[in-house]
DNA sequence: ATACACCCTGGACTAAGGTCCAAGGTCAAG
DNA sequence: CTTGACCTTGGACCTTAGTCCAGGGTGTAT
């Protein structure tokens, strides 16, 4: 096991800054291929994996869960699923994204309001992020889709 | 309770799409002040409280974790806090959210350069998103702080 | 050849964020 | 004045995403 192409499984934890229990548990996820193994059993990771592992941390943080993750990375073409697909999926990802981006924008401007306005009057009682997002509240009771309903 | 300025539980519940179990966990989180009640004890919830769990939601959706969530909904000047902090604060959070939004359109550039080559060749054996994310595997192993140690 | 760091598996445990249920009280319509 | 929808609490339970052993094998520097 002298082959600096080939990570075992703590050089990929120390690089990617997680604990190796987690590459194991993204293993069994799919998020991860399972590895080729030594004689031993040691899993020899290719040097992309770290890449992999940040990714998944990253997209993580942005509010995907393990599952929509493992699509983005499924995301490419086989002999199933076709070019079209893969093509109407990714579109649908970044339908996705742009709306997280507006979200993210919308909120930083409430932000950035609300550190501006933050020398001078308040209104007493309101909850200055809200107020900033949207000065106005909702004045339309009950013609709401029913939920709760169980 | 005829009172349509105030709304039950399960109003609000309906209109902000959550069920009901979640605003009486919200409320024991600190995320939704406790609202006044009847003489019988239903909850009486302001009109805004819509507008408050929603943020809430949508905050989420956004990898950010009820507990900042919380701090982003205390973010207002008070007698302990006083706007230097709060402007910290604000700024902070826009930082943060700068990150976010950074992470977001990139992947977002990865996933349409992802469905714009997908008619086209692909080198096998390279999964797309991240070749489109970093066509550059990193090749300095090792030289990264040790954290898998405990 | 022995220490010491590293790796293996399986299974138990945790934390965050809900979600469900039982037993009971309340309110409006018929 | 009953029926059905709605509300109360406390506590048990669930899912997601890890995290932590125990018990055992491996690799290599001294």
């Amino acid at each position: 096991m002298t082959d600096t192409s080939v990570l075992t499984i703590g050089a990929v934890a120390r690089q990617a800054r997680v604990p190796l229990d987690t590459l194991r548990y993204y293993e069994r996820r799919g998020l991860l291929p399972a590895p080729p193994r030594t004689t031993s059993g040691y899993r020899q990771y290719p040097a992309d994996a770290v890449r992999r592992v940040r990714f998944i941390k990253r997209a993580q943080a942005l509010g995907f869960t393990l599952e929509e993750i493992a699509e983005l990375l499924a995301l490419r073409v086989t002999p199933e699923v076709g070019c079209d697909a893969v093509e109407r999926r990714a579109l649908a990802a970044i339908a996705r994204i742009d709306t997280k981006l507006a979200e993210l924008t919308h909120m930083r401007g409430a932000l950035a309001q609300l550190a501006a306005t933050c020398h001078g009057p308040h209104l007493p009682d309101e909850c200055p992020i809200l107020a900033a997002l949207d000065p106005s509240p909702p004045e339309n009771p009950e013609d709401h889709a029913d939920f709760a309903a169980r």
